[in-house]
DNA sequence: GATATCGTACTCGGATATGGGCTGTCCGAGTAACCACGG
DNA sequence: CCGTGGTTACTCGGACAGCCCATATCCGAGTACGATATC
């Protein structure tokens, strides 16, 4: 029960993100530039992102990242699944199967209770993350953060983004 | 996120010994019959679940693990805790202060909203698990599993537990 | 001067090494039962 | 027959390798911008 850090860099970028105004993209590399990452790493947890459909991605010069929706439709529990993996936590391995008295078949048509709980418990967590989204972190922190490291990070993101020629037909084309 | 596999084996083990009269004992090696895992390695889970007070192990010939307190004072959070560790599963690593604009201290005083936020949830979750007793486990397999797979088990605890003459003073004595 | 073309630089994306932790196994310390012996 | 000592065998406990995934990094494909040569 240990989650990756990248998650934590994934959540911090996509409420970045939310600052940029309009169809703007701000680099992967000027993300990590503002959390001190690594930049050839962080562009790995990106594009776990894009291919969720969380982020869209811009090639070439005055490229970079964007958000592909609006912060209040995504949420946490979004970006943790793009970047953990869907699948739950908790896998049951059957093992009650694999005693000494070979049952048939039949005496297992009933789910494990073991997995039963688990899995309810991380519903239940799952429900909060579902319930947070992105623009909740973004106005809480412009509410409750400090005022000089909000405009610090408002002035980074208005330093850093790039406005792309209005085309938001062909975005992000290909998807193997 | 995801669970080490041992966490299964020890709830399974857990319920096990609950069926477990009196101050019986149970040893390892049987546990591990009864689920087919590799004895060798089980014995590392269970000695974790000893080290948090959750099974008692008796030593020499005749000995084995029982359930420390009433299944019905044992939760899922115990059990987990024990095997995945007490920390919770995200770390805040505090990137937002790794950004090129260094700023006092003072201007982070509040916590981090990210982290609030995944802890929020896990603590969701573990109050799930918190609430899920060793019991309700046991009483949901007796009442909603297979009666032969029920039987079995009974049958198989029956014929491995090992009576222990009453010395309740004694018993997991030294802690280092 | 306007336009087509070429080169360049910047971006993302995937393929490639490395390390830590979970998995799996082994051997040693300790203890209670068992048995033999003596009283 | 009962008590005592020694042996034995069984248990748990911790120390030792192996493997897989997360971490970290690099290089290549693709694209828009800018300069340049031409009309």
């Amino acid at each position: 029960m240990k989650l990756g850090e990248g998650v934590e860099a994934a959540i911090h970028c996509a409420a970045t993100l939310a600052s940029v105004a309009g169809n703007s993209t701000m680099p992967g590399a000027a993300l990590a530039e503002s959390f001190g990452l690594s930049p050839s790493y962080l562009l790995k947890h990106l594009n776990q992102l894009t291919a969720a459909r969380i982020l869209e991605s811009v090639p070439g010069p005055a490229g970079g990242y964007r958000l592909a929706r609006a912060a209040e439709r995504i949420t946490l529990l979004d970006i943790v699944l793009a970047i953990e993996g869907r699948e739950p936590a908790f896998r049951c391995g059957e093992i009650r199967r694999n005693g000494p008295v070979k049952l048939d078949a039949s005496a297992y048509i009933k789910p494990c209770g073991v997995n039963a709980a688990m899995l309810w418990a991380e519903s239940a967590y799952r429900a909060v993350l579902a319930e947070t989204r992105l623009s909740d972190i973004v106005a809480e922190y412009a509410a409750e953060g400090d005022p000089r490291a909000f405009a610090a990070s408002c002035a980074f993101v208005e330093r850093h983004q790039r406005p792309q020629k209005s085309n938001p037909t062909k975005q992000t084309p290909a998807r193997s």
